[in-house]
DNA sequence: CATATACTTGCACAATCCTGCAACTGTTAA
DNA sequence: TTAACAGTTGCAGGATTGTGCAAGTATATG
């Protein structure tokens, strides 16, 4: 047994949340693609463009070209990232005559959102 | 005026977040910086490997090699994306005798991480 | 002081991702 | 059906980013 670690106490469970094993009596239970499917939310999430959409599309629902409008870029590339959010299921598409509109996908999405912007205006 | 939009009524307050102007008596106030700051918390956040650390350390506060251990990956790879970590403020580092340990910045990151998980771990 | 442990940093390669433009599809109106 | 509007998709640069290994720093121990 290699003593790399500092050792807090003799007993074997050491390895509160995800080790290798298989055991998922946790107390924070997540799995292996739970993980990367998070990681998969976050990196959408990640880019000021695309977040601004979101912040954007947590007011009310908007056509494309209305958020194209609004922040002043071409409609494809407003089309663009929001194809990458619908992909990971943070925004849904409905469409009415001939304009299609985009909103979050559910509260908790929001609440990402909100959180995020929220944390990012406190401390700077 | 052109009439790409569908107008929904003819009043004037159809920016509801984020347009051009300077006005901030909206109901998500958040400016532009805000926006670019949460955006690199977000992308910091969005990497299975820097996830699966954040979400350890969301248990409790581990040193580099605790981490390289349960994650079966080499120190320097650990210390690399912690590093990434502590540049956005997600983690704190404080030394003890020959070890460093890491812990979650605050309560905020801490909310932040776990929502992800939990939404990724809901709807698949 | 010299050595071992714990961690950090630098650098180069590869992969991934964002962007912009052009072409294409779908919907409404004449 | 044809024309105009609304949106989507494909593709090729160019930039950003993750990874791995080697070398460097810092702290404790003999």
């Amino acid at each position: 047994m290699s003593k790399t670690q500092p050792k807090r106490n003799a007993t074997e469970d050491d390895a509160p949340t995800c080790a290798g094993g298989d055991h998922d009596h946790q107390p924070v239970k997540f799995d292996d693609s739970a993980c990367e499917r998070a990681a998969a939310i976050f990196r959408a999430l990640g880019e000021p463009q695309r977040l601004r959409l979101l912040i954007m599309l947590e007011a009310r629902a908007c056509c494309v070209s209305e958020l194209a409008e609004a922040l002043s870029e071409p409609l494809p590339a407003i089309s663009q990232r929001l194809r990458i959010l619908k992909s990971e299921r943070i925004v849904r598409s409905r469409r009415q005559g001939k304009h299609v509109y985009y909103s979050l996908a559910d509260e908790h999405i929001s609440r990402l959102v909100t959180n995020g912007v929220m944390h990012a205006m406190e401390d700077e």
